[in-house]
DNA sequence: GCGCGTAAGTAGTCACTGTCAACAATGTAT
DNA sequence: ATACATTGTTGACAGTGACTACTTACGCGC
């Protein structure tokens, strides 16, 4: 915290400390609907601080998803088996680490699928943001590679992984799969349905 | 409009014409993020007046949820072929339907699956909306009754038709349905991905 | 008919927001 | 040393959601 009252004129790595506050503010709320305002006040600084590293609200917003991306990819590449047993276990690891990605850091995804409703093609568009995407890519790639996935145009079969997981982990972040509507495992059962819809009759 | 300068100091039927008004807005601009004053300007009343008929601006948004649900089970209900060849056809024309009403209206759309922010599990268990979910049920249950879908637990396969039909509404109001990373048909795609995960192998 | 309670609308206010321009402090290159 | 660019501060502005006190006129019981 910036207890000291004599804390120098110039905060020396504010633009770093903008957003490492407003991550933290993502975490403990829910809404990525804080204010510039709190933000520069838990940083010890003037509310007008943060337009010196930012032209705008939008432009912090835009920066932390780019690093919502990276850790996403992070958590993806961390999570994938050294010695998968079958594509399927590594389908299943990787979208089980994506849905509790979404689940840990609720308010950061929201923000990387929202920011600037119609802005987000671009963000998405961008090589950290289709970093992530590669990796559901490469899997696919080399599953139809080894016969393991049927062969059809990788495009819809990506289509169909990134829908499935991007809805399971939005209906998990709104806490919307619950028993009564989706049964006791839902994504259990939703990846398995994927995996049999991909596969190619060898189960 | 309400030009007549001589308009009546009792607007008569406030309540509707502010969930119309509001309704107007989130049709024309994106997010939901109108601004109550501006519904009240635009109803040609003065910036308190909707207060009497909701007691915040969260009780209109979620009114206008619930308004989409009806809408969306409607919608739904009209795109179910009387005579469906298969069941395929039939999931096809409903999820069709489905995602077209989320880019049609995808402010609402977004706002049904916000609203609040964890209190959005309330308005999904409400009879209006869990109507929406009980066509995806229903035909389901049919399928399975008739063969042409696995004798799975029905919640879980739910899950997968939900998750992916969500999942690919969201994108598609995200205009990140871009060929580069998904094809020219991905929800073709990623339909006939569920249908062959859910189908008993006679296709 | 008629009074009057009260629902419905108004106006003013409050604390707060994002943004901007003017100003001050600091570091840096000459 | 001195000029200058960077970074932070302060104060202002319009606009917001929400609340309050006030006013209007609808419609009910007599």
């Amino acid at each position: 915290m910036q207890d000291a009252p004599n804390r120098p004129y110039h905060h020396g790595d504010l633009r770093r400390a903008v957003i490492e506050t407003a991550l933290d503010m993502l975490r403990e709320e829910k809404g990525w609907q804080f204010t510039l305002r709190e933000v520069a006040r838990r940083a010890g600084v003037s509310h007008g601080a943060p337009y010196k590293h930012f032209p705008d609200k939008a432009a912090l917003l835009a920066e932390l998803a780019m690093i919502g991306f990276d850790r996403l990819r992070e958590q993806l590449s961390a999570a994938k088996p050294k010695a998968p047993k079958s594509l399927r276990d590594e389908i299943t690891a990787i979208a089980r680490a994506y849905v509790a990605f979404g689940t840990d850091n609720p308010a950061l995804y929201r923000l990387m699928y929202s920011a600037e409703e119609g802005k987000a093609v671009g963000l998405h568009l961008n090589e950290r943001a289709l970093a992530v995407f590669e990796v559901l890519l490469e899997i696919l790639r080399r599953g139809q590679a080894a016969g393991s996935i049927r062969k059809r145009p990788i495009e819809g079969q990506a289509a169909a992984g990134w829908g499935l997981i991007h809805g399971m982990t939005m209906l998990a972040i709104d806490g919307l799969l619950v028993s009564e509507k989706v049964g006791s495992a839902p994504l259990d059962a939703a990846l398995s349905n994927l995996v049999e819809g991909l596969g190619n009759g060898t189960r």
